[in-house]
This record gives structure tokens, sequence and C-alpha cells, in this order.
DNA sequence: ACATTTACATGATGGCGATCATATTTAGAT
DNA sequence: ATCTAAATATGATCGCCATCATGTAAATGT
């Protein structure tokens, strides 16, 4: 049946919204188009009222995320401890998309791919701007390579099947981090 | 047509290495055992008496090449420069399998994930030696906060279609992970 | 040499998932 | 109030893939 403009347009922000949930949680290639639909409280067919397929959907769904996502820019060291949290780490459905969706990406199409890129430096920038103190050298350098960290210590604390060894990279990795920043 | 022990044992030894190959450059579920067994110079039919199922493969070509892995234990300088560099990033099938398989693992039968817990265990031990002179402490602190960098460096930059950007990450990182160690 | 076992090949099978076809209902225009 | 177009629902289709069934030939033990 059709429904209002407006139930439209809420239907397909509940959509990208349930999308990058489901995507971050279990991947993309793990989550069936049908699978998003429900979860939207709706059925497969209409899919492709929204979205031309399931890669535009994926697109779609990552600047949705990226462009909400906008951490890092107030207290930069509060930022640091919360994504080097357990609580973020058992998070991934509502954690960080790139910590979600940076390895993935390489699989993606190149509008997806762009869409990534893009909400990658916007994110070192905001991270940059945080560190006011440094000259614009360090600034980069520290922005960069404490977005990596921060990154790649979530990754693995994710990959760890061991509760010690996982929180152990966590908060070796947020030391890490706050030595270089001191 | 049946072969020689060894030729079987070389068989498997081929699909385990193709495997990983494969696993590391497309992703676990982007690759087919029809696919590895044709890299392997087979035909899928075989497979089966060779390993259970598709996740035994993952888990057995998993604990292969973290086995092979043994890189960090010399020159640490030399190691941190090799991995960052474009030509490790373009080369993921050839690659560190941690850089490769970390963010896929949590997707991964427990099996697998143990396997990959003890190949990263292993690899920060063996960063950790390579900084005989810090206290221990700062040792483990050095080298869980450098391997979270560097991983988290070649993920981004593998996912960022901008070579500039990425070549910028690979090399921030480089100084950020320096200056760290210095 | 022969028998037997076994590694691999060829050829199903069954399920899942992306996408499409068609029906239904109702919002929005007149 | 009626008509039309649009948003979803229901119900195919089609291909891919993991896994299984069966055939075949060569290695190995006797």
């Amino acid at each position: 049946m059709k429904v209002s403009r407006e139930q439209m347009a809420e239907n397909r922000r509940r959509i990208l919204e349930v999308a990058s949930r489901l995507f971050r949680d279990k991947g993309f290639d793990a989550v069936s188009v049908a699978e998003v639909m429900k979860a939207a409280g709706l059925t497969h067919g209409g899919f492709y009222g929204h979205f031309s397929s399931k890669d535009d959907l994926i697109t779609q769904s990552l600047a949705h995320v990226l462009a909400a996502d906008e951490g890092g820019g107030g207290d930069l060291r509060a930022y640091v401890n919360s994504y080097l949290s357990p609580g973020h780490r058992d998070n991934a459905a509502g954690g960080c998309p790139t910590a979600g969706f940076a390895a993935a990406i390489r699989h993606q199409t190149p509008a997806a791919r762009s869409a990534m890129a893009e909400g990658l430096r916007s994110q070192i920038d905001r991270i940059g701007k945080a560190l006011p103190q440094l000259d614009a050298a360090d600034r980069r350098r520290m922005a960069i390579g404490s977005w990596a960290a921060m990154v790649g210590a979530v990754i693995l604390a994710r990959a760890i099947d061991d509760p010690a060894l996982s929180d152990e990279v966590l908060e070796e990795t947020r030391a890490f981090v706050d030595a270089g920043m001191a």
C-alpha cells in the first residue's frame, strides 16, 4: 500500500539506520536485503523502490553514518577514552563506522570507497583541530597516528577471544596514545 | 585418481597456501571452495578429502599463515618501515595476515578466533622482545600501541581510494611510531 | 601381479539471496 | 468523489555455492 510522503521518507531513514547497524554488526555480506527490510519493519519487495541495488544501499548507508558520526571534535582525551573502552569494543553495531567498515571497504564499489575516504578525511581533520597546542606538522602526525592506533586497537580487541588480552590491548593503546599527546 | 602420499601432502600445503592468499586478497566470503581448489590446480571434488568444511579450511589456513608469519623479531625499525610501506599496502594477498584478517575474524568460528588470538599474542611478544632497551611496562605499552597503530594504518591506507591521503596515512603513522620508540 | 584402498574428478542437490513481476492499497491530484 | 500514480506486499526466478554421491585410476601392501 502507498504511504504518505513523510512516511516514505521516514521509512527510508529507518532502512539506512537499521542497515548501518546490521552491517557494522555482521558485515556487508552476512546481511541480506530481506533482513534489512524486515528489521526496518517492511518486506523485501519495497526495497528497489528506495535503492537501485544492495551496493547502492551500502553506499548510502555509509554516507548516512559517516555524516552523523561527529566524534573527536571536543574533548579529545574523553573521546579517546570512550573509543578505547570495552563498551565501544562490545558495541560494534552502534560503534564507530570506521572501525566497523574500514577493512571491508576494499571490496566495495568505487562510490562506497569514496564515501569512506571522505569520512576519514574529515575525521582526521577533526582530531587535528582538537590538538591546537601543536604546530601544523606535529598536529597532522598526532592526528593520523593516534587515529590509526585507535582504529587498529578496536579492531584487534574485537578480534581477540580472550577478554584479558582484549582489555589489555585497549588499555595499553590508550596509554600509548596518551603518552604521544603529552 | 589416487596420488602418492607426498603428492597429497603437497596438494594440501598448496591448498592452504593459495587459500590464505585468496582470503587475504578478497575476504573469506568472496572466495569459494571451488575457486581455491582451482587456484591450487585441482577440482572442487577433492576438497572434502582434505577438510571437513569451508570453516575448517579457514581455520587451518589461518593457523598455517600465522605460523609462517614471523616478522618483527629482528630489526624493529626496518620491520616498521616495510610494514608501513606502499608495497605492503598494495600486496594484501601476500601481506600481514593480521591486517588482512583481523576485522573479519569476529564473524568466524571459535576455532578460527582462537588461532588468531594465538597469533596476535606471539606477534605482540615478538615486538616486545625487539625493544630490550625499555623496562617491562614500557615495552608492553610500546609493543601493543605500535602494533595497533601499524595494523590500523595499513587497514586505513587500504580503505582510502586517494593515493595521496593513503600514502600520508602510512608515512605519518611511521613517524608517529618512530617518535614513540625514540 | 593383484587386490584394495584412496585421492581426486565429475556430476548432482538443496538452500539462500539478489533481483524482478505483479497485485494491492491508498495518498495526492483534479 | 474519483482517478491516477506510487509505495509496499506477495510471490517468482535465476544463479551461485557449500556439500554430497558416485565414478575412476593409480598407489601401496601383499
